[in-house]
DNA sequence: CGGCATCGGTGACTTTGGTCACGCTCGCAT
DNA sequence: ATGCGAGCGTGACCAAAGTCACCGATGCCG
């Protein structure tokens, strides 16, 4: 079923031809799937597309050592270019793809896909779209870890992270494993926010106080 | 002038309905560049599409403090996805690109590109496989960058560098910009690879003796 | 209430790699 | 030959951050 909820999000949905928004109607799935689930794994086949429609999705690595790098986020409107790799060029997945936060998800079957792949241009232009924006965003990461410090890749992740009112649920650990550090690091450097009042923590929560401070 | 040499590089010129084959070769210009220019700077409008005939780019970006990362690098067949993306969004672009080597480049005008994209479906399919391709490259630099020490990097940068016959034409300064750190590290870490017996080193001049123990 | 797991705080130490300050040597131009 | 600059080698030092060990606080659940 495509909502109106998914058309607002996924313009491209509503851009489809009558026969392509049969077919998509028909075969895309909504899941809404909680915190913490991972979704996919390394090495994968990939059977449909995920598109975000709340929530969001964080996709990363695993090395053999254990360690995990956060690649990026999805958000609403976003897709996974990996994914989208994967499917139009019938590969394995790359990374690991889990739920972030409590999200709703709109699948799209992957022979549907390379369906209205060939035939939709607005399906090819959401790709392209997909696959060049997150190229930038995969910079800016690859920028961002090799240049900035813990402090401050700390300080961009709680900004990403929060909500609308600046909070975040998450341990010091969680923390840790996504910027690829050790929980005492974390918490240490909180600690020091939190000494210069631009944020409150709590067991299981934090609070970004003065979020144009904390860039 | 599309010569054999390019279409045998990037197939997807062979593929072209005659009228687009036309335009392009109309449009192209076969550029000789010595190595070492700066091609494009952040910030700049693309003016056209840069396919590699042979040779090798380097794509990277410099931060306010005067670091450079480098993001990827371009041999023959690829081609910036990045620019594919300015030039199809008509944004700016977004990084640094000089030649790493001496080479052969074959330009394809900003308004032909776009035109051949719109008509001609090999075109679009080049720019998803570039794209698609590039995010997968990307993600290991990022998981390299965030979780392998100097010695690992400098190894892979050694092999990546390495001609044929295994030799590098240059200097540790130079290695040690394309890393992102200083050349006194370089040369500690070099001295330690030609102890181990696995390169020579020479005045401007690497050889790697043993590319399997490298890696 | 008591037991227990999770979460977080802290001090001490090590490692890595960046910085500083030299000084040597090779190749080239004058 | 002399001088000079680019490239390289090296020791001493420093700072950031990862590691280890441990303990206290919190909250949940039987």
């Amino acid at each position: 079923m495509i909502t109106p909820q998914a058309i607002a999000t996924y313009p491209f949905l509503g851009e489809l031809s009558p026969r392509g928004g049969r077919l998509a109607a028909a075969g895309a799935e909504l899941r809404s799937v909680p915190r913490g689930v991972r979704l996919l794994r390394k090495g994968d086949r990939i059977r449909s597309l995920v598109l975000v429609l709340s929530g969001r999705l964080r996709v990363f690595t695993i090395t053999p050592a254990g360690d995990e790098v956060t690649l990026y986020q999805l958000g609403p409107g976003d897709s996974c270019p990996l994914v989208l790799h994967a499917l139009l060029e019938e590969k394995f997945h790359q990374a690991w793809v889990e739920t972030d936060r409590a999200a709703k998800l709109l699948c799209l079957p992957a022979s549907l896909v390379r369906t209205l792949y060939e035939d939709e241009r607005a399906v090819r232009e959401f790709a392209l779209q997909v696959l060049s924006g997150r190229i930038v965003a995969l910079m800016t990461a690859l920028e961002e870890v090799s240049l900035n410090s813990i402090e401050q890749r700390l300080r961009s992740h709680l900004l990403r992270a929060a909500d609308e009112r600046g909070e975040i649920e998450t341990t010091h650990a969680q923390i840790a494993v996504a910027l690829g550090t050790a929980r005492e690091v974390v918490s240490r450097q909180l600690e020091r926010l939190r000494a210069a009042g631009l944020i409150r923590t709590g067991r299981g929560r934090i609070v970004v106080l003065r979020p144009r401070a904390l860039a």
